[in-house]
RNA sequence: GGCCCGUUGGUGAAGCGGUUUAACACACAUGCCUUUCACGCAUGGAUUCAUGGGUUCAAAUCCCGUACGGGUCACCA
């Protein structure tokens, strides 16, 4: 049978660096045996939907590569795959467990449910309904639904007995049946729940492996049950770890390490993300960490998943970009970094300008960090750091260097990087001095930087006056 | 609180009973190279795998307890 893997996120707001974790070890979970990646919608909760989060979640996969095989965006023979254009097929099957008894009709309201919960916290016993309505017979329930009144769906729990099931990355998961909830499958507003749709669809979809976070881990013998009930086979579980930050805060949407978006935004590079996210929670076979998602598709084993949760590190990510800004060949780097660049460019010759990034392009960790390194060829007014004023007055013969390296510099007639490397050599000759000594004076008053490329090319980038202007400050 | 999961160096993480004197990467330190930084290359750092017991000829690896961290107990997904 072929596998079928689906992400199936719920259209609340951007996407962050968790949920496309998820999204790629489900597509990887299907690519790495031959199989489809399938997005649905689930969109059960009318009051958390938001406005073209749908379309942003489809541009997402898209951007990263991650292609949907069927489903939202792609089409198929399953669909609907909008769960709310499911809700009749919601209702039919949990009428048949009404049939079979293993669902029952409640019409506990909110009133009373409040209350119970309230009992439950004064007792400090943790709330799970109480059964009013196990036991009502059928015939009555119909005759008050057909009075109009309110009801949902609840699942009959057996009272007895362990359920347990062996998933991919956790082994043995064992449950007692007496500590799950009657659980409701339909809500009153005719709209099922998270955990009836999930198993209806994925059922009906012929989804093989369910990929997803391990907080339904405890969770999962509900579904088990419900598998049960209708005799249906259950799926291979493939539980995630979770995704956690070194500080102990929580992955957001809101914050700008993690949202997705802001990611892109900044300038860091599909690859990379994709990348650096392959190995949080999942490690190779073999001893190497660079993989294209292709490659991804090809190493990819679903056993090899960790059980303990990964830790996301937006300095490593950065590692990851700068290699990948690295790989890139010059025409397609200075189309990308060009998008990140905010400093005014005007006056300034395209020559000059794509020479300038592409002598950066090994000292930035992502897009917009071009302006920071750079913005010195830009302005008269640069400002010392501590650090380098510190070096300045290091040593005495600091200044006799950038005298001596003025004199050479307005002696150049044709400016190029030769000629300015002549220079230092005459410096170096005439005052005995090298090495750090000798470059560091240098850079500092001609760039404002300690770091940064070979020293000739920041020199001829700057320009005769510019450079003169500045070792002359 | 009940139940479930996790805990390996500064960081991420491999190893899942003997070939481990615990891989690899990031970070750090030192040295070489480059007329500087960086890059690259080389070297160094866990007497030890949260902790206490147990099983075994042999345990980071299996079992039990403890501590710490996380998850879950909704008409949210």
């Amino acid at each position: 049978m072929k596998v079928r893997t689906r992400f199936a996120p719920s259209p609340t707001g951007y996407m962050h660096i968790g949920n496309l974790r998820s999204a790629l070890f489900a597509y990887l979970t299907a690519k790495s045996m031959g199989g489809d990646f399938i997005l649905r919608i689930e969109d059960t909760d009318q009051e958390r939907k938001v406005e073209g989060a749908v379309d942003f979640i489809c541009q997402t996969l898209d951007l990263v590569g991650l292609k949907v095989d069927e489903g939202v965006g792609a089409g198929g023979e399953y669909g609907p795959y909008f769960q709310s254009e499911r809700l009749d097929i919601y209702k039919k099957y949990a009428e048949m467990l009404v049939e079979k008894g293993d669902a029952y009709y409640c019409f506990c309201d909110e009133e009373r449910l409040n209350k119970l919960r309230e009992i439950a916290n004064a007792r400090k016993v943790p709330f799970t309904y109480d059964g009013h309505c196990a036991n009502i017979p059928l015939e009555e329930a119909r005759k008050r639904i057909a009075a109009g009144e309110k009801y949902v769906i609840r699942q009959r729990m057996p009272k007895e007995g362990v359920t347990s099931y062996i998933d991919t990355v956790y082994g043995e998961i064992k449950v007692e049946n007496n500590t799950l909830e009657d659980q409701i499958l339909i809500k009153s507003d005719g709209y099922p729940t998270y955990n009836f749709a999930n198993v209806i669809d994925d059922h009906l979809m012929n989804i093989t492996h369910v990929n997803r976070g391990n907080e339904y881990l405890s969770s999962t013998p509900k579904y088990l049950l419900l598998y049960e009930s209708f005799g249906w086979e259950s799926p291979v579980y493939v539980h995630q770890p979770l995704v956690i930050k070194a500080d102990g805060t929580k992955i957001s949407k809101r914050n700008k390490d993690d949202n997705l978006m802001d990611l892109i935004n900044r300038g860091f590079l599909p690859e990379a993300i994709i990348n650096y996210l392959a190995l949080l929670g999942w490690c190779p076979k073999e001893n190497r960490e660079f993989f294209t998602l292709k490659e991804l598709e090809e190493a990819f084993d679903i056993k090899r998943i960790s059980s303990a949760p990964g830790c996301y590190d937006i300095k490593k990510l950065e590692w990851f970009n700068a290699h990948y800004i690295k790989e890139l060949d010059d025409e397609k780097y200075l189309e990308w970094v060009k998008k990140y660049l905010t400093l005014d460019v005007s006056g300034k010759s395209e020559e000059w300008v794509n020479k300038l990034l592409i002598t950066y392009k090994d000292h930035i960790s992502c897009g917009e960090e071009i302006n920071e390194v750079v913005k010195n060829f830009f302005t008269d007014e640069y400002n010392l750091s501590e650090e380098c004023k510190e070096f300045l007055a290091s040593d005495p013969v600091i200044d006799l260097v950038i005298e001596k390296f003025i004199s050479e510099i307005e002696l150049i007639e044709d400016w190029n990087c030769d000629n300015i490397n002549l220079a230092i050599e005459n410096v170096k000759n005439s005052l005995n001095v090298k090495g750090k000594l000798l470059y560091m004076p240098l850079r500092i008053k001609a760039s404002g930087y300690m770091h940064g490329p070979g020293l000739d090319a920041c020199i001829y980038l700057l320009g005769k006056e510019k450079t003169l202007r500045n070792l002359r400050k």
